[in-house]
DNA sequence: CTAGGGGTAAAT
DNA sequence: ATTTACCCCTAG
């Protein structure tokens, strides 16, 4: 029965993703059929989106490893009264769905708690699904916006303070002895642009339109997909992953300020 | 077609 | 044993 199990590419995670911020969850046959992703998706089916899709956000969440103890809940709660239900949702908990939960999205920063000299990359794609299912539920149309941030950071990079500038191979205590090759010679050149630079960025980025944005974006995330499951993957010092993902919480924390500040009536754009 | 409840089986 | 990918079925 089982298919011989073909595993999910990142790029094909990648364009499930970017698709999901273009048309929206769901729609897995626009998503098949949309020439951008067919290309990395031509092998998968809409219900393999579909279950990939939920075994992604499902497991984003901390529900790892459990998806049949759900239908036991219920009771318990003695606080019933037919209280008129503000959303009149399920009797499960508020709100379930998609909604990568309630997530600190940047709590920690420089001080994250690094239990165990292991990873503690902070995945970009969660970043990105809280950004899109929040702003999608609410407001509306900022999907564009959000994925358009990911295209800036990763081609620039803020400056995340001159704390720590050299540091070639020496950290033995890091990582266990796996060095499995795969060395690149870090090509990494990007220019690392200042906090004024990106703000205008982000501005032209605003200033773009809907469907310029969209296209970009798409192709940025899956882009920044890529890189982050490669940099993961091969992360032993990880220190473009590592710069990547300060950089994507810097500009986390960049973008919703200036979606909730610079909340003007305005970029209500759509495609 | 999609959501979502099950199930099988293959990797880890 | 857990994860993960696929499949199947049923109700909208």
């Amino acid at each position: 029965m089982g298919a011989p199990k073909q595993k999910w590419t990142s790029e094909e995670e990648a364009a499930l993703k970017a698709g999901v911020v273009k048309h929206g969850v769901g729609k897995w046959r626009t998503i098949l059929k949309d020439p951008e992703f067919s290309g990395v998706l031509y092998l998968r089916s809409n219900v393999d989106l579909k279950d990939k899709w939920r075994n992604l956000s499902v497991m984003a969440n901390g529900w790892s490893s459990r998806e049949k103890s759900r239908l036991a809940i219920r009771r318990v709660h003695q606080a019933p009264k037919h209280d008129e239900n503000p959303f009149a949702v399920a009797p499960f908990t508020p709100s379930d769905e998609d909604i990568v939960d309630v997530k600190p999205i940047q709590a920690s920063r420089d001080v994250v708690p690094f239990s165990g000299p292991k990873r503690s990359i902070v995945r970009l794609d969660n970043l990105i699904m809280e950004a899109i299912t929040t702003l999608k539920e609410t407001g509306g149309s900022n999907k564009t916006t959000i994925a358009a941030f990911i295209e800036v950071k990763r081609r620039y990079r803020i400056a995340p303070t001159p704390a720590y500038s050299d540091r070639r191979r020496s950290s033995s205590l890091l990582m266990d002895g796996r060095q499995k090759a795969s060395l690149r010679g870090d090509k990494e050149e990007t220019n690392v642009l200042t906090k004024s630079q990106v703000d205008l960025e982000l501005a032209k980025i605003r200033s773009m339109s809907a469907q310029e944005a969209a296209a970009v974006a798409a192709r940025a995330v899956a882009e920044a997909e890529a890189a982050i499951a490669e940099a993961e993957e091969a992360a032993r010092e990880a220190e473009a992953a590592e710069a990547d993902a300060e950089a994507a919480q810097a500009f986390a924390d960049a973008a919703m300020k200036t979606l909730k500040g610079r909340n003007t009536p305005k970029m209500m754009i759509h495609a």
